[in-house]
DNA sequence: AGCACGCCGACT
DNA sequence: GTCGGCGTGCTC
């Protein structure tokens, strides 16, 4: 049941049952006086609990299981894995719709001709009535049974009609679930109008390719523009030839609109998008078109990776090295890249996981040979990689931000009729909002932030809690005059307008972008080159290649040189190559510039002497000597609460309860790095293993007590195994 | 998560 | 003597 419980609960069969309940099927159960919809899960010969506390279930919802034995077992070894119930993965894998107790399969409205609606026909009615004769043809014709759907095509009026018609007794209107498409292989695999693949495409798609029917996973590295899509295509193209689906992750659909084009243009298939974007309708409308095999590729995020592909023959994880693939609001934080690849293990399938800036953990995988690394350098036919430049900022003259040397970038490259891209991590007009007499700081009451200034909507925001106020027009502790401190993406744009006006500019952030469609038009000014400087965060870094742009700048570097977070500088070389690699095409390649206080940082050097390569050799290499993943395990036992001190105290109790155990380091408990947030005071505790036996050996009796420790019921608390965030 | 039970303080 | 606050425990 979809509650908070450790273990599944025991039901007997329904009274009268004959035979199993497949697992996979929902069934409404008596739950301490309420009626609940919850699925069954697995069968068992005994129970732990006595025979008179069991209860039988109420009724059987499924004629045939929602999820099949594979997506159950793929479940349980996630709730195994990530120590979490195994309600909680269902609820992820299941549209709320279902979960409500939805029919699996949509019912369709059929209209029949009864038997007087035969004689009716026969004997020429009805005479006058030209609507309702046309709709009785029509029955007729398609042998007395159609679904309104393609009533609909006798134009406006056809339910009028039909309601007369139903009153004559003629027809009768029944529900039932659509007929199944005839022959659903029907121009599968078709690749119009493609490119020809360079040696190397070539070479990743016979490899991926010859590895249908049974599992292995290929890592896909290649910078954007080298053609990642295009094996993503042919490949897929080559599943469903053979009568395949294919299942393809995505970090976020919004930022990807494009990947979803391209599949759709190329392919003439049915394709189902599922995404946190859809309406409850939409999404189960999504699901039921993979589980009844009628959408041949599913494409979606996270979630996606539990949807009901039938025939799955291809995975395909874009953009492997996404934390969003990670990241979880409520629920289990589970990794959909890693699921993805115990789902092909499970399908016999193989799953390729792309990237241009591949994780290290993925890396460590390919060096470990368990994966296989297939790279596709620039085409020839494109532009050669992008020339990259540190700014010392220690020498340079400032100007909101910008340093003279990018200052006299743009300029040239707009002289030169080149795009400028301007990447700034930080939305707003400045992160600080300073009493020029006092000192005083913007804070926000419920966090311990600082607020940023948005100067358009005229107010300051808390970026970590969603506060909001007016802008203040002095000080409120002195009185005295406020200004706006440091640069954000507003701001950036602000000074770039003023200094570049006859150049248009368009800024693409968080504030500005709130839809998918919104991204878009702002790709879309760009590509079209109505713009010509484009200013933005990270949603810069994912999608498009922009072969106008001929200059990259990313404005402060440094936020990830000298983090406490042992992934900071990976998450910092990907940004920088993944926005590096926006630029470029073959007759002007691009130049970036990179401003920094710190020019001499090995991690700059690396990545400008060797790219991307060269960095994760190294990281790696750092990873080892410190004993960090991928050469250990993690485990996080994040913990909140409303008063100051519960959750470290609850921290340090689970510490306690956890003893010394073989082989595992507990490290903290700790205030987490930003400890109050929206009024909860947030710590953690690390668990580290140079094995995955002994954490997860030590994790499987230690989570059950967490619930029984003293505070356990004034905190909020979750374990986060291979957590990416550990600040 | 719900939803009960149960034990204390504020009213009729 | 009763209403209702939320601390505690249970749900197969």
């Amino acid at each position: 049941v979809d509650r908070p419980l450790p273990a599944p609960l025991d039901y007997l069969p329904p009274a009268g049952h004959v035979g199993a309940i497949a697992a996979g099927s929902r069934v409404q159960v008596p739950f301490g006086r309420q009626q609940l919809i919850g699925m069954v899960v697995g069968h068992a010969a005994t129970s732990s609990l006595a025979a008179d506390k069991l209860k039988p279930i109420t009724s059987l919802l499924d004629t045939e299981p929602l999820l099949d034995a594979g997506l159950i077992e793929l479940l349980d070894r996630a709730a195994d894995y990530y120590h979490h119930p195994l309600a909680e993965l269902i609820d992820a894998a299941l549209p709320r719709r279902l979960r409500e107790g939805a029919p699996v399969e949509a019912l369709e409205e059929y209209l029949q001709l009864t038997a007087a609606g035969v004689a009716a026909v026969a004997a020429g009615e009805p005479r006058r009535a030209q609507r309702q004769r046309a709709v009785l043809t029509a029955l007729h014709a398609a042998g007395g049974d159609l679904p309104v759907t393609e009533l609909a095509a006798q134009g406006a009026g056809w339910r009028a009609a039909a309601t007369q018609l139903a009153r004559h007794g003629w027809l009768q209107s029944h529900w039932r679930t659509l007929a199944p498409v005839a022959n659903p292989e029907t121009a599968a695999g078709s690749v119009p109008l493609a490119p020809p693949p360079s040696p190397a495409q070539a070479l990743a798609i016979e490899a991926i390719d010859a590895a249908h029917g049974r599992f292995d996973c290929f890592v896909l590295q290649g910078l954007p523009g080298s053609g990642k899509t295009e094996v993503y295509l042919r490949c897929a193209a080559a599943a469903l030839a053979r009568g395949g689906a294919v299942l393809v992750l995505v970090p976020e659909i919004g930022l990807t609109p494009q990947l979803v084009g391209r599949f759709r243009d190329r392919l003439a298939v049915p394709i189902a998008v599922l995404h946190s974007g859809l309406s409850d309708a939409e999404r189960l409308t999504a699901w039921r078109e993979a589980r009844s095999g009628r959408a041949r590729i599913v494409i979606g995020t996270r979630s996606a990776v539990f949807a009901p592909v039938q025939n799955m023959q291809l995975l395909i994880v874009d953009e492997e090295h996404d934390s969003s693939f990670k990241q979880q609001e409520g629920g289990c934080p589970y990794s959909a890249r890693d699921l993805a690849v115990w789902r092909a293990q499970q399908q016999n399938a193989p799953v390729v996981l792309g990237s241009a800036t591949p994780s290290l953990e993925t890396l460590h995988n390919a060096d470990l040979e368990k994966y296989r690394l297939l790279q596709l350098p620039r085409r020839e036919d494109q532009a050669p990689p992008p020339t990259l430049a540190l700014i010392d900022l220690r020498t340079q003259a400032m100007r909101a931000g910008l340093s003279g040397a990018v200052l006299q970038g743009i300029e040239r490259h707009l002289g030169t009729d080149g795009q400028v891209l301007v990447y700034l991590n930080r939305r707003g007009y400045a992160p600080t909002f300073l009493c020029t007499s006092c000192g005083w700081i913007a804070p926000c009451g419920q966090c311990d932030a600082r607020l940023t200034v948005h100067q358009n909507a005229g107010q300051l925001r808390c970026h970590y809690c969603g506060h909001e106020q007016a802008l203040p027009a002095c000080c409120p502790r002195c009185g005295f005059a406020v200004k706006p401190v440091g640069q954000g993406t507003e701001r950036v744009a602000e000074t770039l307008r003023e200094l570049f006006p006859q150049h248009p500019l368009v800024r693409l952030d968080r504030d500005v972008a709130r839809s998918g469609a919104d991204v878009d038009a702002v790709f879309q000014a760009v590509l079209s080159g109505a713009a010509r400087i484009l200013v933005g965060t990270q949603m810069l870094t994912k999608g498009h290649h922009f072969p106008g742009v001929t200059l990259v700048v990313v404005l402060n570097a440094d936020q990830g040189l000298f983090s406490t977070d042992f992934r900071a500088a990976e998450r910092l070389a990907q940004t920088i190559v993944q926005v590096a690699g926006r630029a470029g095409r073959a007759a002007r390649p691009g130049e970036v510039l990179i401003q920094t206080d710190y020019p001499d940082h090995p991690l700059l050097q690396q990545l400008l002497a060797g790219g991307y390569a060269a960095f994760a050799a190294s990281a790696l290499a750092e990873r080892e000597a410190a004993s960090w993943p991928p050469f250990s395990k993690l485990a996080l036992l994040r913990a909140s609460s409303r008063a100051p001190h519960a959750a470290l105290d609850f921290l340090q109790a689970a510490r306690t309860a956890a003893g010394a155990p073989d082989a595992v380091r507990i490290l903290g408990p700790v205030a987490a790095t930003m400890a109050r947030r929206a009024g909860r005071y947030h710590a953690q505790l690390l668990l580290e293993s140079t094995g995955r036996g002994a954490l997860h050996r030590l994790l499987d009796q230690w989570r059950p007590l967490l619930g029984e420790l003293p505070g356990a019921r004034n905190v909020r608390f979750g374990l986060d195994v291979d957590p990416l965030d550990t600040q």
